[in-house]
DNA sequence: TACATACTGTTATATTATAACAATTCTAAC
DNA sequence: GTTAGAATTGTTATAATATAACAGTATGTA
């Protein structure tokens, strides 16, 4: 009887932990998403890290890996999850999503040594925000 | 006489470390390092972790976020360990260092909505290595 | 010498992530 | 509707990655 969340195709747990990081401001960590869903009934590391892993699969969510935090895609379910760059202010700890077309274009079509094609990337830019400088 | 850079005379820790890494084909991860040098009387995490911090910090290696494991620098003493960028291979798992002076510049004068300036970033770029093709 | 700084050694613990397995629910084909 | 495969869930245990805290040792330099 349990029907999918309408608003889009995911499951219970799936929405409960999106609708997490969505609304959150900043990037959140897998512990933390823990703590903050155990009274909605998940208790346990794996149905997180499950959850996660599909989130990323689907391109809802994206992984800054140089925080192993989550922040939710903001270009509309992210066709370009096989394109990330992202905005990290070294004070604040602010994480922006970077939707530059041109910048996504220069590096998709980038060529090293014409060894490699590649098909996916992420690019982490950091430095201080408006508010930190 | 003014010099660059200042020459960093490497400990006995940071130099066991750094050798290995050097000599590694592929990434190291904290606790394989940890393993083979166990014979050199380097006994517990944060010894190894402290010696990877230095090593980062001076430019010697660097971290590759996707894998939480450390590679050496192959651009002299790097001069560019705050634009970094690195070929990952999906399939065999090799990692090349990117030194593209093109590409470093376009990043390094990349400005995301003129109110953030950079300071450093890290790419990783993924997809089939030659021989993976 | 004396002082500051960096490095070392050590124990304990915190944080991040996965293995393994059983049960339930969803979906699509019949 | 039945049913079988796939996906999801719940659970316990443990692996893998990383740091805190504190005491001792070496090194540079004034």
């Amino acid at each position: 009887m349990t029907r999918m969340h309408k608003e889009h195709n995911l499951s219970k747990n799936q929405q409960i932990i999106f609708d997490l990081i969505h609304k959150s401001p900043e990037p959140l960590k897998a512990y933390t998403i823990l703590f903050s869903v155990q009274k909605k009934g998940i208790n346990a590391p794996p149905q997180v890290y499950r959850a996660l892993d599909k989130l990323v699969e689907i391109g809802k969510i994206h992984k800054i890996e140089s925080k192993n935090a989550f922040v939710s895609c903001k270009n509309s379910d992210c066709e370009i999850s096989k394109a990330t760059a992202f905005s990290i202010c070294e004070s604040c700890e602010m994480v922006d999503e970077i939707s530059d077309v041109k910048l996504s274009k220069y590096l998709s079509s980038f060529n090293y040594k014409k060894g490699m094609k590649f098909k996916r990337f992420n690019l982490e830019l950091f430095g201080l925000c408006k508010k930190c400088k």
